[in-house]
DNA sequence: CTGTTAGCGCCTTCAG
DNA sequence: CTGAAGGCGCTAACAG
């Protein structure tokens, strides 16, 4: 019923080692020959058989995206630009059509790992993990086995946007890493609001067990604390939650209450930001006029916003672009695996000076 | 080096095939039996092999979703929520492990074709395509061919967002299809600025060969007909573009220059009633005082827009979720194998009655 | 440059 | 309920 290899093989009167070797392109086959086998191919409408093939070669030609939040801009445009950049990659000829796919882990430790099973059962070619991880310790460590796993069965292992577990050096299995300046670009959003002449400056933090959570608001923590905050005025301050709009209303109903003086709020991400201006107009108050307003990441509807929302810019396409190079390896890995992704402070109009200034 | 089947068989004292049933839990195996054999499994860190357990089963695990644009929250809410139908689906025991898997075609026909035959190639379970579907003959031909080619490998294909191909019923082959009504929606949403009172109503329209923008067009012109419109004026007064905030903002410029008089501006999406909503502010004209917008899809981000965007709600992540389940079997499809998914009317703030009433 | 020969690791009848 | 045996469709050495 199904046409297979040999069939064609049959048609074009050769061997099926011939035809396998003119579909994989990867040795070297008699122009003439070649010809009559793509005829055939074509004639029979021949499709290969993915999973004997990869059964027979012991890889296959799937790629591995997974994301936290497939609703999110943030994932998806990293997502999008390294799925071209894999596909692409292939253009070369017939032979290198990997399979790039998204993968859905809603931010769940147990989905995460399960995907990685799956990958893993698929023989991938290689698997690009984006965005923050988790830090438990549990989960870090069956994480880093699953890495060396899939490394050792020849997957490549790439993080886009997320750092390399620390510590016991486990992540020797990762082929590299892109981690984003979220530390940085923290610090310097805040110190623009410093300079301003804020200093009561609520923070809608993020997830509290998540990388980019923790490094985003240590920059923002630095930068406060050489002004001269106190710690217990910094926690005071601080509200954690989804990386949601909600989550950025909710909060900043919340900062208001605890200090109704409060001249600036910063948010863990655009979209909670945009949550927070929705907070702060609702309770009558003007944006940047009574309180300003700060997002990161600077996802194209940031621009749009009303105020524009000044904001920290991450490159998410190169971001995910090189990603996807490295993971079919068009690109060669970073020194030391792990590369630095700076952050650009993009001032606009929701920040400005505060009230009393 | 790798472990496989018989290794674990070996150390559980059992045959392979034995292992096998435990690990596809569809048949009867003593209790004391799956229980050691499980222990071996965990003890060996065993994981199956994808693609020799494809080959000899001639199945696969793997569901994909194609999606237009990974990046716009519109696929991603209905691929987040198909891919969670999906892998819930499977809760049951083991056994039923899906892959659920979303490839990002760019819109482009080609890539939509690759990716199937990848798709098909890789023998995936099923298939589930998203958004408007492209409108050229030649396109739908080669689609409607290969929808045949997988569902008599056995592969599911389920359409969401996307009616089926008109014409030579050549869709038998879908398993199930969920159109939202576009139309309808669109329809609606101009009979309320008709009944505003506006009449110069200018419309930024989406790529003009997709299924979702001309149906959304002909609600508008539809309603704008009905309501004494000459056809000539309503092609005068339509722009097209890509679903893009860039678009709406230059089809907004463009259409203000063909009518300075307008009173509203429809667009295609909501991201293109963004661009179109910025394009007027930055002509000095207030919404909706001076012009009313509306949108469509009504996104997450909508309903933060300053005004409040006036919009026409589709159940996306219900959708989504339906979709997921008809791939994997766990609902049934509906009589005729399509279902039309209704839209809501959202009125917000940035529609309003023109200036003259 | 091309044909031949063995499996890759698992599922699935068929017996028992 | 469990074991034995054959083959799924393709690739990868080897010869020629």
């Amino acid at each position: 019923m199904t046409v297979t290899l040999a069939d064609v093989a049959a048609r074009a009167r050769v061997s099926p080692a011939t035809v396998s070797r003119v579909l994989n392109g990867n040795y070297p086959v008699a122009a003439s020959t070649r010809e009559r086998v793509l005829r055939a191919v074509d004639e029979l409408d021949y499709v290969l058989n993915g999973p004997a093939s990869s059964l027979a070669a012991a890889t296959s030609d799937l790629v591995g995206i997974l994301v936290n939040d497939i609703a999110d801009p943030f994932f998806g445009i990293m997502a999008g630009a390294a799925q071209s950049a894999i596909g692409e990659g292939a253009s070369g000829r017939a032979g290198g059509e990997k399979l790039a796919v998204v993968c859905n882990t809603g931010g769940s430790p147990e989905r995460e790992l399960r995907y990685l099973t799956l990958l893993q059962r698929q023989r991938a070619a290689a698997v690009v993990l984006t965005g923050g991880a988790l830090e438990d310790p549990g989960h870090t460590a069956a994480m880093t086995a699953r890495f060396a796993k899939l490394a050792d069965a020849g997957t490549r292992v790439v993080l886009c946007g997320r750092p390399p577990a620390p510590g016991t050096g486990g992540d020797a299995a990762i082929t590299a890493a892109l981690a984003f300046d979220n530390r940085g670009g923290g610090r310097r959003l805040t110190e623009h609001l410093l300079a301003l002449g804020h200093r009561r400056i609520g923070y809608v933090a993020g997830p509290a067990e998540r990388t980019t959570t923790r490094h985003r608001l240590e920059g923002h923590r630095e930068a406060m604390t050489a002004a001269g905050a106190a710690d217990e005025e910094l926690r005071r301050l601080t509200v954690h939650g989804p990386y949601d709009r909600r989550s950025g209303y909710d909060a900043t109903l919340e900062l208001l209450r605890r200090d109704p003086e409060l001249t600036a709020v910063v948010a863990a991400n655009d979209t909670v930001a945009l949550g927070a201006c929705a907070a702060l107009r609702d309770q009558g108050l003007r944006i940047p006029e009574d309180v300003s307003v700060a997002g990161f990441d600077d996802l194209p509807f940031s621009v749009d916003a009303v105020p524009a929302l000044t904001t920290v810019r991450l490159p998410l396409s190169e971001a995910g672009a090189r990603a996807g190079r490295l993971a079919i390896g068009t690109e060669t890995p970073p020194p030391g695996g792990i590369a630095k992704i700076g952050a650009e402070l993009m001032v606009r109009a929701s920040t400005g000076r505060p009230r009393g200034a």
